[in-house]
DNA sequence: TGAACATATGAATAATCGTTCATACGTTTA
DNA sequence: TAAACGTATGAACGATTATTCATATGTTCA
């Protein structure tokens, strides 16, 4: 990290110095879309909800609903895009299904959000 | 982490136990608000690349629009979500404003999120 | 002070998103 | 097999959001 020089603006072209380390550092255009569309399924107070429960134990989608006094289609809907992200995976159990987080991302995200936050 | 019986939905009443737990786990309305606010700022490509950016060096607006190929107004819409998450902080040199990264949960954020995405 | 430059911002528009409602799908059991 | 239960999903609606355009604010320098 250094900083740039305070005459940046008024010339053509920015230092190239800048241009390639910063070129060196950017990810691909897809993964800068599929880091965006990740984060993006954290940016819903009902998905983080639903995240937190999962925290304490394994639960179906009912239960899910019950806790959360929500809808079971509005948990569904939501389960469905924590599953694509996957961040929670699915378990079916006769009629029901259990959801489940996916892996340790999941906590270590929301510990840093929470960090974060708390300035 | 444990399982929940198999018949959970045809009860008035959801476990007891996951109810408590989950009530003690859970944080506060505003908390849960508040992060979800946190992670949407970085559920945007646009922002996720000004990140990078900044990862490299202390940039100007008018390098960053360069550099990103954006216009002026974009990145400083942008800026001021970044700067209201306190992931960004400004510093005025003159005609410039220089941003840099605020602290590092922002690093620590996205590398998760990318280690999240490589399976 | 006035002109030039860098940045910030309000309004408008198009696109995306979460919930609801209705209904379909999958499983169990009587 | 038919009914009951748990879950999934498409369409629609209202709300939120990123970008653009025009313009305002703040700073430097002649």
């Amino acid at each position: 990290m250094e900083k740039q020089s305070a005459d940046c603006c008024d010339q053509v072209f920015v230092h190239e110095d800048l241009v390639k380390k910063v070129n060196e550092g950017m990810p691909e255009e897809e993964e800068l879309y599929d880091l965006a569309e990740l984060f993006k399924v954290f940016g819903d107070s009902t998905r983080i909800r639903i995240l937190f429960v999962l925290f304490e134990a394994e639960v179906c989608v009912c239960d899910l609903a019950e806790v959360l006094h929500m809808t079971q289609s509005a948990v569904s809907h939501q389960l469905k895009i924590l599953k694509q992200a996957k961040l929670v995976s699915a378990r079916r159990e006769g009629k029901s299904v259990f959801y489940s987080l996916a892996d340790d991302h999941v906590r270590t995200i929301i510990a840093q959000g929470r960090e974060h936050i708390e300035e």
